[in-house]
RNA sequence: UGCCGAAUGGUGUAACGGUAACACUAACGACUCUGACUCGUUCAUUCUAGGUUCGAAUCCUAGUUCGGCAGCCA
């Protein structure tokens, strides 16, 4: 048998239960709230509690944890499915919180019974004057010792709908000293009226997160519910619901620290709010950090699972460099998307010394690494577009592309040279004149003369005319520049200006609309949904807003530039 | 001032007492009919100070710094 090591220390736990018995199959689970649409930083969750199941043969449920009517609805619940099948997992069991709201209550009624549950009457102020602070102690309710009839009375009454929402709550009773504040008698359930996406107006009651989630891990019979560091705290009081509950089968929580990324906003809070106040089109507007918007700006699942697996796992909080993303991204598309030809912001070449009407048809291979994927047909003419940025008036000394007397290759056609640079009144290049050189023709005899730049290029007459969309990340550097500006001397006075709002700190540029662009004509059999490298420009991928008349691609990436790096230096 | 947790290159992870590895980034070079890809080269005395040991990133002690916790959110 293979040897199975294990790769972090979530599997080091795992192997140190499975073999002391403690824990006989591995089932996990993942479990979100159907408030929002997942994000990359969900998928690493995902992925480490679906592939870390696979792992060791076990499996892995989906369950919603929708217990609170009045941020969830169905849509997201069908967006989450949409997207892990997406990523190419799939769940054993399927479950919602909601589907036990009766076996919940009957438990709260045993909480109860037991007198590790009470109903407290305080208003939420009181409550939060009682418990105490992080350093001092809290006071116990005056109603924490109400008899056992009374507290399943009133609880009884609270799900009979008898009492306004907010008026009481039930509590566990643990200890109004703790440490731990979560420990001092947290609210396990509260009175609210909402309609619920699944159970409507069943219930006016709904258990709370720290009750409900290992309860309904030790039901579902997970053996490593794994979540993320800022539920550490909450694992005391994991562990005490699931022993009051009697269950045999203890589930082990194990955190993880969760996924940043630079320049890349990954709270929900904040992602509603760029939905809601129009600064995104959408959920899947393709500079949104969800999995619907990389779905749809072109990312393959497959770069999005192998980027979680090279970020690891660890304890430590940390935040990834979105280039890594973009590698993975990189990476696999390289090997699979089909090569075109387009021009994102064209300039007119036309040849002087081509016949006007000629038309020669050129064969292109689909891609440089594999012949198998074929090749395609590609006409040239005497009136062309190339790329703006390949032409410079008076360019530098590192600059091999077009220039006034220079030549270039047009990628699989013939060399040319600038003749002539047609201005307009403003001194902008309107049109280049360009003789070619009729014996370079790619593949023939005389091909082999070299010259430094190879261009991509469009036929005129043929070309599909598209809209680019170029996207850079939703956030600008600000932040780490704030932070590289410390006050001389090391005080953060509190009449400081406030935190910037993170709307401040997005960045104007993270999308560049193109709306002339012009691609081969090939691309005009595209369909949404289909990806391609754009010689020299990055990869691609048609978008759902193309029309009959005009094609829209999205930037999925851009291809790495070196020769931008150097143009930045001046 | 309480409790819980974390500190390894620019970034993220690895090394499970035996002499710091892998990936990304960056820089330089080779190749190139994509300035892509590919291929080379370069970039860390492991937060600090003590201690244990033949030997410490790993163990111990004391600090320092960072993160989380006072919802009737999850």
């Amino acid at each position: 048998m293979e040897e199975r090591k294990p790769s972090n220390f979530i599997e080091d736990f795992i192997e140190e239960d499975l073999a002391s018995g403690r824990c006989v199959a591995v089932k996990t689970r993942f479990p979100p709230e159907p408030n929002g649409y997942l994000h990359i930083g969900h998928a690493k969750a995902l992925c480490i509690d679906f592939s870390t199941a696979r792992k060791y043969g076990g499996t892995c449920n989906l369950r919603f944890d929708d217990t609170n009517p009045a941020k969830e609805d169905t849509e997201f619940v069908n967006g989450i499915m949409e997207d892990i099948r997406w990523l190419g997992y799939d769940w054993a069991e399927l479950h919602y919180a909601s589907d036990f709201f009766p076996r919940l209550y009957e438990i709260a009624c045993d909480f109860i019974r037991k007198g590790v549950a009470y109903v407290d009457d305080q208003t939420p102020e009181e409550m939060r004057l009682n418990r105490g602070t992080l350093t001092s102690p809290g006071k116990p309710s005056p109603y924490r010792d109400r008899s056992v009839e009374e507290n399943l009375d009133l609880f009884r009454r609270m799900k009979e709908g008898e009492f306004p929402d907010g008026s009481r709550v039930l509590r566990a009773k643990i200890d109004m000293s703790s440490p731990n504040v979560l420990m001092r008698d947290p609210t396990i359930y509260r009175i609210k009226r909402a309609h619920h996406h699944r159970t409507g107006d069943d219930w006016c009651i709904y258990p709370m997160y720290d009750f409900q989630h290992p309860l309904q891990d030790a039901i579902e019979g997970v053996s490593h519910s794994l979540c993320s560091l800022e539920y550490e705290i909450h694992r005391p009081l994991y562990d005490w619901v699931v022993e009051q509950a009697g269950f045999e089968h203890r589930p082990r929580q194990i955190e993880f620290a969760r996924l940043n990324i630079t320049r890349t906003v990954m709270s929900k809070r904040y992602l509603r709010r760029l939905v809601e106040e129009g600064y995104v089109s959408g959920w899947d507007d393709p500079r949104m950090p969800t999995l619907v918007a990389m779905r749809r700006r072109g990312y393959p699942p497959q770069a999005i699972s192998d980027f979680i697996a090279r970020v690891g796992v660890a304890k430590a909080d940390s935040t990834v460099d979105g280039a890594l993303l973009e590698h993975c991204v990189r990476e696999s598309l390289g090997d699979i998307a089909p090569r075109a030809m387009a021009v994102l912001d064209p300039i007119p070449v036309t040849l002087s010394n081509w016949e006007e009407g000629k038309i020669d048809t050129l064969t292109v291979e689909n891609h440089p690494d594999h012949p198998e994927m074929g090749t395609r047909e590609v006409p040239f003419g005497k009136h062309l577009y190339i790329e703006r940025e390949d032409f410079m008036l008076d360019p530098p000394k590192k600059f091999f592309r077009l220039a006034p007397g220079r030549e270039v290759r047009l990628k699989g056609a013939y060399i040319i040279k600038c003749e002539d640079v047609v201005l307009d009144e403003n001194g902008n290049v309107r049109e280049l004149i360009c003789s070619v050189d009729l014996e370079s023709r790619s593949g023939s005899a005389g091909a082999d003369r070299k010259v430094k730049g190879t261009l991509h290029w469009v036929e005129a007459g043929s070309a599909v005319p598209f809209e680019a969309r170029l996207y850079e990340p939703i956030l600008t550097d600000e932040e780490s520049l704030e932070e590289e500006l410390p006050d001389e001397t090391g005080e953060v006075e509190e009449t400081a200006a406030p935190a910037k709002d993170f709307i401040d700190r997005l960045n104007p540029d993270s999308l560049r609309v193109l709306p002339c662009g012009m691609a081969e004509a090939s691309l005009a059999n595209a369909s949404v949904g289909d990806r391609f490298q754009f010689l020299r420009m990055g990869y691609f991928c048609k978008d759902k807003d193309s029309t009959a008349e005009k094609a829209v691609f999205n930037r999925i990436v851009p291809l790495k530039d070196t020769w931008a790096k150097e143009a930045k230096k001046g």
